[in-house]
DNA sequence: CATGAATGAGTCTTCATTCAT
DNA sequence: AATGAATGAAGACTCATTCAT
């Protein structure tokens, strides 16, 4: 199976994630760590919160850091918050290409588990992120810049996607030309999933959530995928 | 094909939509009246600010009533927004409902267009809708009262969709005895397209969203669901 | 003498302007009072707290009011600030027109007598008027708004002299040609004169202040104006 | 004609005023020549800036110096300010005072000549000094100290210029017995003839203003300055 | 001496909520 | 029942000041 980056979170140089923020690492950190500190503390403040209720101060609080930090290394809450969208974004974009990679003599049914594997990893299922992800949603008709970053990924990914199930149906014979439809239908379909693990966890879990996906991935391309092949 | 509330929006009394709300209706509307237009000023100014710029004012002033008359009819602006995520919510389970239910001698071919008609309505995927439902994912703060509502709509529209899909298992003989996997799929796909419906209307049009629905079914219950049947 | 408006201050419903500022006037005042209650607010904590030490705070303690009120009648601080600056300049230059103004019959020694009057009257000369106008002149530099509105003042003020002063020149049949120099320096001569009425009230009073001013326009116009006329 | 200063600015070590201040003189200034930088930086920025607009940080930039480094040399950005102000006036008053200094054989009229060309000199006039003079005037949290400075440079002023003007009342025979009028009087008219340079610098000029003292000169003292004599 | 990242009090501004009319 | 002026708590952002290096 493919590897992918199992960075499972932002490094925190010395701050917990735990509840007591403790004033830590007092000075001069470079300026990078600062950042990816603030990046993930706005991720946690944001599945923990939601959007609307973080602030400048539950960011800096989760970073364990002072109020004035965020704006001396993003200029504003928006750039901090946008720099956290694409930092997920960019993440899942890559890793989704390097899954999709070509390498020589490859097996497109291992390539096609690899990428159910990686939409249903723990880093990228991780609450933080959905929730993040999910809660860009809610804005970005009003945003613009929000809806640029998203359609970037969106159309991105599902462009690779249905590149990729157009050399499965040309090896696999399949009947249906619908290569497009159906990466359409599977994005949406991983979308609609991740809600469900963000809202309803208890109703599905990160497991429960791939079998539903490979089922899917099975009825369309039974050559590629079998069901219970995980 | 079943028929369900068309109301496409709920009555304003004589507030236009349109730009200048100009006070209307004067003095003592029913109570009814008045919060179901307050529940539709929500939703567009929910769709047209985000729920972030959705103020009271926003509200009132698209509802072209006055601001102390939320307050009056709702106790606060939380519960004027659950009672506007609890409005879309009952409507939608309701519409459900009453397109599967049992009607003697029915079709379960007619039954399924009919399903599939009903979720990519035009009422059911009306921005207004689609940006309240989606506002509220990333929203915790609100979570524990919201989840409530959208858990007792998930479970209930999937287990009805799941009842409704074993009939079709069982009539179609499928080899498949997955029904609440493809009830969490299907339900999930539609929760994806209504997301790519709001976030990029110019990728996927109403109608684009059905057909990979159809599709989706089709590869599933091949002997209900023909490609291209819309 | 010509009269004036002798408007002393701008009426405060019922807040004094001593130290106490008691909350008062609970409900609803006309939107003209309450902008006029703020301006008159906004002149006091300038004279008080200097123009850098004047923060929306100090304004409404002053006025008695709370703090979010100057934001519902001017829109920020700025726009306060500016209707200060414009409640003053225009005070001044509809005085000082008035004064000016054509009267049949009219008598251009006492006119001279009315227009020194007027410039070093306790209106034109209270402390928070002189506050608030020096105050602008420190960053009127880098405010093009406040340079604005200090110029349409300057200019007509200057131009209203220098042709009060040519029409003297021809009765008086001075030799100097210099009318537009002579108001030039009347006019510099009166700022400097306020500058040191706010700035150094101890070593020059009003009347001595009008004194001096006196005694120029009598080595000007000694046709005009006798030295100890006042 | 007298000599006085003509430092026309105070030196820097090595920052340009021009734009990109480029980080320059590293290590160990004698402390003097760090504070006259940071005054001068201040006054540049005052300029520029406005006081409000003027932080520690654009005064350190302006400088080329680091942000520390203000406190090192003076204890707080008030301190300073303080400074900047003394400074101006310091070289104000004894360049005014060296004019006015008694030398023997001298001639009252070329020295009344010299201290108008002092008032209206380049260095005098400049930009820089005057936005720092009026700057302060709308500060009065900062007016009990700011004020010793102004009143002890101007009551040295005044009393040294009406000490001249008494010689020349005496050497002129003037009828008037009024030299501390005057005095108050020309004091005055070259504040507010600075204000207008400042303020209205497309409205006069350097020139027109001296013309304008001048002429006041000349009217009150015929015998010691002739119209047009520059 | 010198640096500049870090701090946090202080400011402007927004907005849900109240309440006299 | 309805209004909207008024309130004030809460949030983003600024910036003088500190201090580890």
């Amino acid at each position: 199976m493919a590897t992918f980056q199992q960075s499972s979170d932002l490094p925190r140089t010395a701050a917990k994630r735990s509840r007591p923020p403790a004033r830590t690492s007092r000075r001069s950190e470079p300026p990078e760590v600062r950042r990816k500190q603030l990046i993930s503390a706005t991720m946690h403040s944001i599945a923990k919160n939601g959007l609307s209720g973080t602030t400048m101060a539950t960011i800096t609080q989760e970073a364990g850091l002072s109020l004035g930090i965020a704006n001396l290394h993003f200029k504003s809450k928006e750039k901090l918050l946008l720099a956290t969208l694409e930092a997920i974004a960019g993440e899942y974009n890559s890793g989704q290409a390097a899954v999709l990679a070509d390498r020589d003599h490859e097996n497109l049914v291992h390539k096609l588990n690899d990428l159910v594997d990686f939409h249903f990893s723990k880093n990228i299922t991780q609450k933080n992120k959905l929730a993040v992800w999910f809660a860009f949603f809610g804005e970005s008709k009003v945003r613009p810049t929000y809806q640029r970053i998203w359609s970037g990924h969106d159309i991105q990914s599902v462009a690779a996607i249905r590149d990729f199930f157009e050399r499965i149906v040309a090896e696999g014979n399949y009947q249906t030309a619908h290569a497009t439809s159906i990466a359409r239908g599977y994005t949406a379909m991983i979308d609609g999933l991740w809600l469900d693990l963000l809202i309803a966890p208890r109703e599905l879990n990160r497991l429960q959530a791939k079998q539903v996906a490979c089922h899917y991935l099975a009825s369309v391309f039974p050559n590629h995928m079998s069901i219970g092949s995980e």
